[in-house]
DNA sequence: AAGCGAGCCGTTACCGCTAACATCGATCAT
DNA sequence: ATGATCGATGTTAGCGGTAACGGCTCGCTT
């Protein structure tokens, strides 16, 4: 009489808790997606069934139904891997919600062709949007060919979003300003600073937040000791070469990532150096690196993992609009970051007793 | 007249396919499938289309009809960052090939109860099977746990398989002994070793692997200055202090992970040691760590997401024959590794003339 | 009081694919 | 020879959802 169904799997549909709450399974479904037109106290009957029986949907038959996005490319370049691990969980974390699966690619080369060519791989498999996680969200040519292929894009921590574009980001600028008046805050006002790649745009932010942060302490960041790195471990090793072999080297080094960091970690080592008591150094992105190393490095955290998660829906939000017809609305979103202290700044040697008077104005203090 | 398709994604279908070759769509299906009792000739014919049509399968909708497993777990615990990404890039490709979502967990804590309860997270979620990644893959109380709730479970790269469990592997005392010969055969007869953690039964592969050669090479495996490590970057610092601080200190070590072989190069450094030239040092993994450090390290390659995308398959594999009720067949996989040499290992400093010459039998070269 | 649009909900028809069963000709044991 | 068997294929019926549309019930206009 009921069901003998071919092949009955025990998980339970969409027609167990239409049957449960008493109403039709497409009720339910309403109710689960946008939820227009539904009473309220048949919403909350079919949400006390879904909660009884435990409901998940199926995505498979989900996004087979609706039609929906189902793969989504995520082309990357050699950042660093904790960045790398960080941001796959996070979408992969999204994808899993949203059912569409996440086609991998890399191109760890920086010539345009070959950028256009590993692009174009995602027009080939049937790729409906594509993630650019940094380094690749700065890189001209590949936005270039995907728009010309027509392949929506979501950019992540890029520096200059184009108007209209798809971008997940923090605020490099304001956060690298904190961080800045953190070591101030300790007493330091000799801060060597370790430039990232000049291609990155967040490098230049990263490097205004640092004056901002300086001149509001009346300082002059012209005078600063700034050193250009290129975001690898190796750039990081020479900048603080030159950095600690400069005539009055400083009290503390802010690299612009933890690569850097660590870096300067090792150099200061290698010259004797105790860190934090003779030098503190800080970093900037909170990659697994910043706990590995001895000591572990005060860094900014940036919400990885959310950052990619955010990226997702957004491009899915863009693509459901797309397929409607509506126009897409807000497409920028900026995350909150965090300054991380850990083991590796204090304040500086000679002033140790006075440490945590921010002392606001200390002109030259060289 | 045909079929003016409620809604008609571009997409080309099986059912085009079948029109193409002259076939019905269950014969297309066969085809790509199993492929079991079909005719040669049809077979190619439904290639040849497909070819042509540039198709390829809808996995929701294979999953959603074949009822197969749509959710995965992978529980890992920091690993490094590099193995993680990698590891997740190979999942994530044979996860997308199979049409199933991979579900991460993570797992940091050492302890039982939490590892349990991390486990049946698992549980309420519908996951079908778990990937257990090292070094998990070595923990008694998760597998129990999983073994209760009656998920079945890949173990990579662990120590000692279980009758009947599933794992891929490589062979870690083959690799470790493959890199002692090497060290050997540039002339070193007092080579250090950092142990691995105990616990990971990998740790003792390799540390037998190490003996295996210094007898090859008639050497007293005993006599070894070897020193316990956990695979942390941390640890590798104290085993190499020691190592190092001993009255007659070894020239080259071997590091049971790259982590520690980073550890050591900095130690080296610290202690003013130029990087091989007076100390060789190598490590294990071919993490990301290793080209990331200077001077490049000379490691052992596992291939990660290769180890990863067996993982899964085999775990599939399991499964589609559980459900078959069929006898499930082989369940151990090992891949190749690989010696990469770079730049961290060379002669010995007062060998450098007769560098090269494997002399086989230098007794007592300590 | 009849008209009427809006809100709420159910019905139908698929999405693309595959398990199970049906079909049909060819080979095979007796 | 001849039904039994087997291999190669087609047919049917969903898998679990959702788009589109249709119907019903109100409340409010005129």
């Amino acid at each position: 009489m009921s069901k003998p169904s071919r092949r009955s799997r025990g998980t339970i549909t969409i027609e167990d808790v239409a049957r449960a709450a008493g109403v039709s399974a497409m009720t339910v479904s309403r109710v689960i997606n946008g939820g227009k037109n539904v009473r309220e106290t048949t919403r909350t009957a079919v949400l006390e069934a879904v909660e009884k029986l435990n409901y998940s949907p199926n995505t498979a038959a989900r996004s087979l139904a609706a039609g929906e996005a189902t793969h989504i490319g995520l082309l990357y370049a050699n950042p660093s891997a904790a960045y790398l691990s960080q941001f796959l969980i996070g979408a992969l974390e999204a994808a899993r919600r949203a059912g569409c699966h996440l086609v991998i690619e890399s191109c760890e080369s920086e010539d345009p062709d070959e950028q256009a060519e590993a692009t174009r791989r995602f027009a080939t498999s049937d790729v409906e949007g594509v993630i650019l996680p940094p380094p690749l969200s700065d890189s001209v040519p590949i936005m270039a060919e995907l728009g010309s292929i027509g392949i929506p894009v979501v950019t992540v921590a890029m520096g200059l979003p184009q108007e209209g574009g798809l971008n997940v980001r923090i605020d490099d600028r304001e956060a690298a300003a904190e961080m800045t008046r953190y070591l101030l805050s300790l007493g330091h006002r000799n801060i060597g600073f370790i430039k990232g790649h000049p291609n990155h745009i967040a490098s230049h932010d990263r490097t205004r937040g640092f004056h901002d942060a300086l001149e509001e302490f009346g300082l002059d960041p012209g005078a600063a000791p700034v050193e250009q790195g290129y975001f690898t471990y190796r750039s990081g090793l020479s900048a603080s070469e030159r950095l600690l072999s400069r005539p009055n080297p400083p009290s503390a080094i802010f690299a612009s990532n933890d690569d850097m960091a660590a870096a300067a970690i090792s150099v200061a080592h290698r010259r004797g150096l105790h860190v934090p008591a003779d030098l503190s150094i800080v970093g900037f992105d909170d990659t697994s690196l910043a706990t590995t190393v001895w000591p572990e490095l005060t860094t900014v955290k940036q919400p990885i993992a959310a950052m990619a998660e955010a990226a997702l829906d957004l491009l899915l939000g863009d693509l459901r609009s797309r397929r409607s017809g509506s126009p897409h609305g807000g497409n920028v979103r900026a995350l909150e970051h965090a300054l991380i202290v850990r083991e590796s700044s204090g304040p500086p040697a000679k002033a140790s007793k006075r440490a945590r008077v921010p002392a606001r104005a200390t002109k030259a203090g060289a």
